[in-house]
DNA sequence: TAAATCTATGCAATCGTTCCCGACAACGTT
DNA sequence: AACGTTGTCGGGAACGATTGCATAGATTTA
């Protein structure tokens, strides 16, 4: 089958040590210039590659990185991942994708295969049905490097990096109440998600800037984030059925948003005539949309490469880290 | 830092060989059923977990495959992955997921990249811009197991798994000829790639069977696949540009159609009353565009499952394999 | 009773690479 | 002339796991 060359048959075909060898091509000091561009040469020429596998034996590291998140066709994670990967290609890792598709069983399953697979490090976005993290923590503690993003555990004591869910809820909320409405309702995912906590303060802040009370049974929570059409269709329905009904939802979710849109499109709900809708997206193709959604667009790109860059110097640090820190960027808020 | 526990610690501590520990743990015959207990259940006290890097050094193999895609934003391929996914976790390999952003330069990269992490096997979806696939050849020549879907390369002798894109293709194109367009023109990618050659071809016969006569001024090509807005754009412009122009398009693209779209939106053309539309889509939103989109839906997840069946076949053969096949999924048309 | 067989275990090679030592020239220094 | 330096290189252990072969003692067979 496939019989790659190692360093051992350029020793022998040049009559040299495997040590030597390994040194030429490591352009070691001890070397003398002829041997060295003798293996060197030899080594191009049949086409030597390391093996990697042996690599990670010896160094006892993968080069490479896992990443842990909801799901891939979701366009912040999709960014992001582009984020990551600029970066850690840039430095010679590998970027181990995997999915949760929400599942708290998913997320426990893949973060131990990764580690298991010995990956250096992790870059985690929590499932929305996760809220015990000891599988991440019982692996933080054994010293396996995570940085998280996006949705956080603030349990673990390590770099995050998230968008200004606050500020972005504050804005979306504060757009709908500056353009004339006054009963606005809160669509979001579990209760437990930190983004969920963030956007749900910002949306409580420009409430209350605005004089508007805030009402416990205008907010509704989706605890698989917009997988389950029918979650929130139910929950839809039953701010649709209150007394005093809402003429605004601020959505906090992308896949809640477009499935809100959907859940209003089958209702023959018109929007935003009937219901207004501003919601978090990174969707590029929001344009189309008819509805059209008023969106916070979060940095996913940034964020990813970020946390990206957080994570190796983690993995590449000779002593371990004492200060951790938690990045907040911006977000902005485009009106359609 | 982190110190996994090793065969070599099991035998230290119950004064045994890291033979007798190995043949313990692997339940073989040789080994007294005392010794085995007491081997495994201190394993199991101990959290023993096999070093999956070690295994693949002696076993010459990674228990990973690898995924060559344009984007994981792409509807198509996320549902691909998922169904990749599903099958490799089943049999305990890995995924490692690369994109191309359809540039033939990141698609060499990774490639060999995914090679050199000595994969087991590739799955593959060429990029748009790739014409050239020695990058492949060489290594499939080499015994590197590949299966190709979607976008596949004939000169390459090995599985395929790809929808019926010329069935689909003819069944948009009647479509639109049967809501009473003539002048149909089809907007598609790069000329060399499978798709687009089958779509073609599919768009051709339903014009033939329907006695309209083929145009080769009404055939656009973008080699990006819609990454580049402009690249649609003049694309567009040039087909309205014309003294007879369309007044349909078929589109042989997910990002393509979604850009089209955007494009007429911009251009304030009116879809569909200027202009008639139909083309291939995975995505999931399509039903909160505006204007809506008539598409053709791959069974994606199908088709990834299947690709990797196939693979996994290929890798785990005892004997090289003779006898290869294409296999051929059927579309379905969605109208709006 | 001696030889043959069986049982349970250990030794050592292997995968590809790195790196600590040690070897041994050819120098230069007292 | 004896010793230290420097420049080059090879031997071999190590990383973690598997496995063919050897071997100890126990048991069965002739």
């Amino acid at each position: 089958m496939f019989e790659p060359v190692t360093i051992k048959d350029i020793a022998k075909a040049l009559g040299l040590s495997t040590s030597t060898v390994s040194r030429a091509l490591r352009d070691t000091y001890e070397i003398s210039p002829a041997t060295k561009k003798l293996v060197t040469d030899y080594a191009k020429q049949i086409g030597y590659k390391p093996n990697p596998i042996a690599l990670s034996l010896k160094e006892r590291r993968s080069k490479s990185i896992g990443v842990v998140v909801s799901e891939v066709a979701n366009s912040y994670f999709s960014q992001a991942i582009d984020g990551i990967e600029s970066i850690a290609y840039d430095k010679g890792y590998h970027v181990i994708i995997s999915q949760t598709h929400e599942s708290y069983e998913r997320e426990v399953i893949n973060v131990n295969h990764l580690a298991s697979r010995s990956v250096d490090g992790l870059l985690v976005s929590l499932s929305s049905q996760t809220s015990d993290i000891s599988h991440l923590k019982s692996l933080h503690d054994k010293g396996l490097p995570i940085v998280f993003f996006d949705r956080v555990a603030d349990e673990i004591v390590t770099h995050k990096v998230i968008a200004d869910n606050e500020k972005g809820a504050y804005d979306a909320t504060s757009y709908l109440i500056n353009s004339g409405y006054k009963k606005i309702a809160h669509l979001t995912s579990s209760s437990y998600l930190s983004i969920s906590i963030e956007r749900l303060s910002g949306y409580k802040k420009a409430l209350a800037y605005h004089g508007i009370p805030f009402r416990e049974d205008y907010v509704k929570y989706c605890p698989h984030g917009g997988m389950l059409y029918e979650e929130t269709e139910t929950a839809i329905k039953e701010l649709m059925a209150l007394e005093d009904k809402p003429d605004a939802i601020f959505v906090a979710g992308d896949r809640l948003s477009t499935g809100c849109l959907s859940v209003f499109k089958n209702l023959h709900i018109a929007v935003p005539n009937d219901m207004a809708i501003a919601g978090f997206s990174n969707s590029d193709v929001l344009d189309l949309f008819n509805p059209s959604l008023t969106s916070v667009r979060q940095p996913a790109y940034e964020i990813g490469r970020l946390a990206t860059e957080m994570l190796l110097k983690i993995i590449e640090a000779k002593y371990p880290i004492e200060e951790f820190e938690k990045k907040i960027l911006d977000t902005n808020l485009y009106i359609r």
